[in-house]
DNA sequence: GTCTATACGTTGATAGAC
DNA sequence: GTCTATCAACGTATAGAC
């Protein structure tokens, strides 16, 4: 489920000549998340992505019916973001304490991709609104991310390496929040909050791991 | 710490009579605050205000010089809201562990507050699109927000009720953000996520204590 | 203090030429 | 496939009557 598009051969060149339809819509992607990202799906506008795609308005909308629509295809391109190509890993993911290990690593690499964590701090927060029309997408993925979470805390406790009394669903949600709160704080404040050693903190209290340093 | 405006007794009267100057500024930020968190700041409309206010547009900006100003305005409400009031509380806001403990209080009542945990899920991460009226705001708010808990947890381990090698200003950040990622999580799906039993959770296993039932 | 009227920009979307 | 032209709707804000 990587490509989403259906790529027909004949029309996609990647010289350097005209851009094939395949070509314009990934560029008009590209660009439509960038600008969701920095101004939130309601303020951002079609004149500017079109105009940052070097197009009119008219011509963004002949590959994109609709904004709503644009959207859509900015979230379908999720395999190159976040969290949620943990989605993409299938049933070859990581396992229990690796998968867990492999949250802080996305967590780490996020902070030098700041387009990605502003696109999901902005666009998961504005889908609470009533009518946003990335609800359903975001309700979804938040449920697929707690279980893949509570899998992987099972999976670490059927190991012996889980505190007996730890609720794994609460510990799901929290890990996943902490990530989700962390984003915003971040980008407030780069130089105060540490994303990847502070979700390591909270995975590894959780884990009951002894905290660094000390006992 | 309940009534920000300076009232003037000459023109507040709280009888069944024509609502006085005060009273109507309070009436539109209440319809404000709704309206915000239920549309976000850019996709809120004056006009909407306004008409849920029982006045024209023109009306709402008669006691309000523009909707930024009305942003500000709702946002200085605080003293009803969330973690904010904590702020509020000054010299006298609880010490150390029983201060962690106010926070999981909060969580625990915002469970039946919606109104203010969708303006503020909403609202603090729209802030970080660009040039958003609120992002000073919200800067602000998390940097003061950080240092009480690290305060908080500077006295906890005076106490000696801290783990030692806890990094208090990576804890600090930790708390708030799970409990700023669980408000989205709950908004999304209430059912899945109990707000006060995460945050407690979490801060819990930050401070080393055993979790309920397990060891 | 509230209204009507209005100015004036911007929005998403469509129609149709090329 | 991209454009120009056009649209109706909606946005905030102001002026001025009452």
């Amino acid at each position: 489920m990587t490509r989403p598009e259906t790529s027909r051969p004949e029309t996609s060149r990647s010289d350097g000549g005209r851009p094939s339809a395949a070509e314009r819509r990934e560029e008009i992607l590209r660009i439509a998340m960038e600008t969701f990202a920095t101004r939130g799906y309601h303020n951002a506008s079609l004149a500017e992505i079109a105009e940052r795609s070097g197009l009119t308005q008219a011509g963004v909308l002949h590959h994109f019916r609709s904004k709503a629509g644009l959207l859509t295809g900015v979230l379908d391109l999720r395999d190159q973001s976040d969290l949620a190509q943990l989605a993409q890993l299938g049933e070859e993911r990581p396992r229990g304490l690796a998968f867990l290990a492999h949250l802080v690593e996305t967590a780490r690499r996020n902070a030098e991709r700041e387009g990605i964590v502003r696109l999901y701090a902005v666009l998961s927060a504005e889908s609470v609104t009533s009518g946003h029309p990335a609800q359903e997408y975001f309700r979804a993925r938040y449920a697929g991310l707690r279980a893949m979470v509570v899998e992987a805390i099972g999976e670490a406790a059927d190991a012996g390496e889980v505190p007996a009394g730890l609720d794994p669903r609460a510990a799901a949600s929290a890990v996943l929040a902490v990530m989700d709160g962390l984003r915003v704080q971040w980008l407030l404040a780069p130089e105060a909050v540490d994303m990847a050693a502070t979700t390591d903190l909270v995975i590894g209290a959780l884990l009951g791991r002894p905290v660094p340093g000390g006992g």
